[in-house]
DNA sequence: CTTAGTTGTTGATTATTGTCAAAAAAACAT
DNA sequence: ATGTTTTTTTGACAATAATCAACAACTAAG
């Protein structure tokens, strides 16, 4: 499903010829021109229409993606319920974690929100830039730092102790995300159900 | 409060003459012994008697801690009630954040829920090794990822949906700490009441 | 446009968890 | 050991949130 034949004029031809991830990357620190040269030749774009999962079974853990248009989520099966656990949007990277502490039971997965626009990020790219270039460790570094802190920031909210402060939280910490997200899923990012959130939406 | 001033040679006296750090990023990558004598010359051992603070305000965010020896936990004052947001042990390294996405309200804290003995890491120190040794950031980087894959399965627990079912989850993912830590930290860390938890113990 | 499907709202009821209070148990200090 | 403090347990009750069900509003597809 996965997979783009195109030669490397055409490939980024609606980004002007260069993979969106250069940009992003060069926020954190200036690549030589060897990296933005495999950064363009390995990784590609990839669309999804809103619902469908970007992680199929068989392509699992095998790619990151950044998000150049659209929302993502993440969510993990709990038995019958799914818990989301992180929703993204334009600029960030999203991918499987695949490492969950215990190991089998819960599968980890990735839903289009909107119409989504990505650029695959090959796992075998990410480790030969890792072994190859020091500027990719520090621009991996910056991004797992911050990355780190809004998964802080997602496991402090969800501990707050009434769903109304945790939906207030959400509204300061997420403010662009409440018009663009159907209220199900935000219930769910909130730990509480979706008719619990409309009586709190009601109330305010 | 923090701060030493021993001779080279007395200070790292009970570890054999080196940080504990040392051997603890060695096991994500080799370092050169430049790196390995400035984490000698520039981080110190800190320790802290239970229930203490670790970080004064006027240290805020001056210093990481590799801890030695003990448990820690962080937790967020939210008014009055305290929400704890990790717990960790020995050979982990710890720190403020310091980069809520809402600013000002809620404070972070750490606090030695043992007799700790801890690594300080100067700021000042991560970010000359950063700037000055790509090794560092091959460590930094991967330290990043591994923490961040527990920030995730943290973000996990607290949103699945009921209050035994965090618990017993809590048993799989942290089996060590249960003995370690009391129950009102652990309830905390899980969202619940300490009353609740008791109640959830007394069944099982 | 019309229909089917999804999403969000509202109500009645139940279940879970929180709150307050007190006692028991365990840990700590003298 | 003894008394003191902290932690944990237990009980009665209240509050919050979940559940079930019906319906309204909105979207998507034919």
């Amino acid at each position: 499903m996965i997979a783009v034949n195109l030669s490397d004029e055409d490939r980024w031809k609606k980004y002007n010829n260069f993979s969106p991830l250069i940009s992003i990357f060069k926020k954190f620190h200036p690549l030589n021109d060897e990296i933005e040269r495999r950064i363009n030749q390995h990784t590609f774009p990839v669309s999804y229409k809103k619902n469908k999962y970007l992680v199929s079974p068989v392509d699992r853990n095998k790619f990151l993606f950044l998000i150049v248009k659209g929302v993502v989520r993440g969510f993990i099966k709990d038995g019958t319920t799914e818990i989301t656990t992180w929703i993204a949007k334009e600029n960030e990277v999203v991918g499987t974690i695949r490492n969950l502490w215990v190991e089998g039971d819960s599968e980890e997965y990735l839903q289009a929100l909107e119409d989504v626009d990505l650029i695959a990020i090959p796992h075998v790219l990410s480790e030969y830039l890792y072994e190859n270039f020091t500027e990719a460790n520090i621009v991996g570094r910056k991004m797992m730092e911050q990355y780190y802190r809004s998964a802080e920031e997602r496991a402090y909210l969800c501990r707050i102790s009434s769903a109304e402060k945790r939906y207030k939280r959400f509204l300061v910490s997420f403010p662009d995300l409440i018009n663009r997200v159907s209220l199900k899923h935000i219930a769910s990012f909130l730990a509480i159900r979706l008719e619990t959130l409309s009586r709190i939406r009601a109330k305010i």
